[in-house]
DNA sequence: TGCCAGGCCGGGT
DNA sequence: ACCCGGCATGGC
């Protein structure tokens, strides 16, 4: 699919290098990429900034943590009693099977890993992707509503497609860069459609006029 | 004000 | 194999 392509260079040119994901530590990209589970970033901001100034930013100590306690900290971000229930099944296999070590975790198969991910309570396919692509090293396309909201509008793929379907369709069509770069291509394409999804390719209003994918649109 | 946000799970057909 | 309700805060 070369329009896949085309689209990477008509985004980038628009937004510049994003940078993702936003987080100091491969620890705070997972705690946050379970935290905006159908949640706005800017309130999982304000959980992270609690967790931080309780001072359990860390595998065990977080885990230490009684989980009303937690649910508290992490109340801004929603759906804070499941969270914090998601995030302890998490922590339990951090720390119970890798001794809190996510390079632990990360070390094999981007596979193998990811099928231990999804054995987790609380960890889809999205949320899976973004810890192996943004805090694990690994090469898995991240595939979200917005992926998919924008490759249906453009008839890249049908309006049902599902989600391993359209991550095939990602990894094979963006595979033409040299190995030193992908990894990053592939972090960055992503962070590149969740700012088309947001500023552009809303549900309601969206404004196709302005959007940098214009010149694509079927 | 009502709708939406970078999902996922569990129970029901 | 689908379909659906539940989970909850903050922004626009």
């Amino acid at each position: 699919m070369r329009q896949l392509r085309r689209a990477y260079r008509l985004m980038r040119a628009r937004f510049g290098h994003q940078h993702w994901w936003p987080g100091d530590t491969p620890f705070e990209v997972c705690v946050g990429a379970i935290l905006t589970q159908n949640t706005s970033w800017t309130n999982v901001e304000r959980a992270i900034a609690n967790l931080k100034a309780a001072r359990v930013l860390d595998a065990k100590r977080m885990f230490a943590l009684p989980e009303a306690e937690l649910a508290q900290l992490i109340r801004p971000a929603g759906y804070f009693n499941i969270k914090a229930r998601r995030l302890r099944s998490f922590l339990r296999m951090l720390v119970e099977e890798f001794d809190g070590s996510l390079a632990q975790l990360f070390d094999g198969k981007t596979a193998t890993v990811r099928a231990r991910l999804l054995a987790v309570n609380g960890i889809g396919p999205e949320t899976a992707d973004s810890l192996l692509l943004y805090a694990g090293g690994h090469r898995s396309f991240v595939v979200d509503a917005y992926t998919k909201r924008i490759f249906s509008r453009h008839h890249w793929c049908s309006a049902d497609a599902d989600y391993d379907e359209v991550k095939m369709l990602c990894e094979s069509a963006l595979d033409e860069k040299p190995v030193s770069e992908r990894f990053d291509y592939w972090q960055d394409y992503h962070a590149q459609l969740v700012m088309v999804g947001k500023h552009y390719c809303r549900k309601r209003e969206p404004r196709c006029e302005d959007c940098p994918l214009r010149p694509l649109l079927p």
